[in-house]
DNA sequence: TGGTTGTTGCCATCATCTTGCAACAGATCC
DNA sequence: GGATCTGTTGCAAGATGATGGCAACAACCA
């Protein structure tokens, strides 16, 4: 992690800007929960970041979050990842693919290299898929160590 | 393609029957619909199920056209794949992982082989992926040629 | 500082999937 | 073949996630 998070908002920010859209405080209060997941545990689902955005005094419309995910989405600046009849969200500007657990949805990054092969293949299968994880790139399902442990079936 | 429609069906009803489930005529619908569907264009939403059953004389509810694949799922008979906001199920018979298509939806059956790198990878972060693909594996989110071709930006 | 125009809040709506319960039907035994 | 048991389905209601329209508001530029 070579850029701070403030780094990472304003980036994104700039990129809104050169698209003409506007620095507002939900934009920039999503922009900055994205940044401190990725630095985290992982992405955030729309739900997660409504009730964060009120936890910080964001107070905002469900509605306005999605229209900004997609927004952001739209423009590359976030990518998203299904989990559990759900999307989850979180910043693009690292390329990276995701493995997530399908126990308890947590998600971890894995670098471009480690899927390389895989991408190969899906384009000898006629799927050409962005190496960069754009919009949702490569998507491992499994589960991590704790639902293995919890879950012995 | 070494077995035939009527034998993978066969052979998921003798499955559901060993679980101490019965024979049906929704279950053997779907599970015709699902074994047709992988040896033609790949998997099918429940939606895409139902009306093809209606289309077949097959009358029965969504809510049962639902609870009849999340039950193959839970036997591993079926798995599924997250296309778009809604959930795709195909046979899981024969292992294999995914490629999606994000602009129609349409879907590739990648080998396992040709994803094994990925999933040490995803081990090596701390998440187990089945090699089998069950119940999502692994899915590569792109685009298929005609897709790139129409939507140029 | 005022005007323009993109953005947000509010509300309604849609789609997908889930659940509870009573009626039904497949499987087994006699 | 018929009775019985119990899993299964139909029906209806609802939870959840996501989207669209429109008026009020606020960010940006001159």
């Amino acid at each position: 992690m070579i850029t701070t998070e403030a780094d990472r908002v304003d980036t994104a920010l700039r990129r809104l800007r050169r698209a003409g859209m506007r620095n507002t405080v939900a934009r920039r209060g999503i922009l900055a929960l994205l940044a401190h997941a990725a630095g985290d545990r992982g992405h955030l689902t729309a739900t997660q970041l409504h009730e964060a955005l009120l936890a910080r005094g964001l107070a905002m419309e469900m509605s306005t979050v999605h229209r900004i995910l997609r927004q952001l989405i739209d423009l590359g600046i976030a990518h998203t990842v299904p989990v559990a009849g759900a999307m989850t969200f979180g910043l693009a500007d690292q390329p990276h693919h995701h493995a997530v657990c399908e126990g308890c949805g947590s998600l971890r990054q894995l670098p471009a290299a480690a899927v390389a092969a895989s991408i190969d293949a899906a384009r000898t299968a006629g799927i050409e898929v962005d190496p960069d994880g754009y919009p949702s790139g490569v998507v491992l399902y499994g589960r991590c160590a704790q639902c293995r442990m919890t879950t012995a079936d």
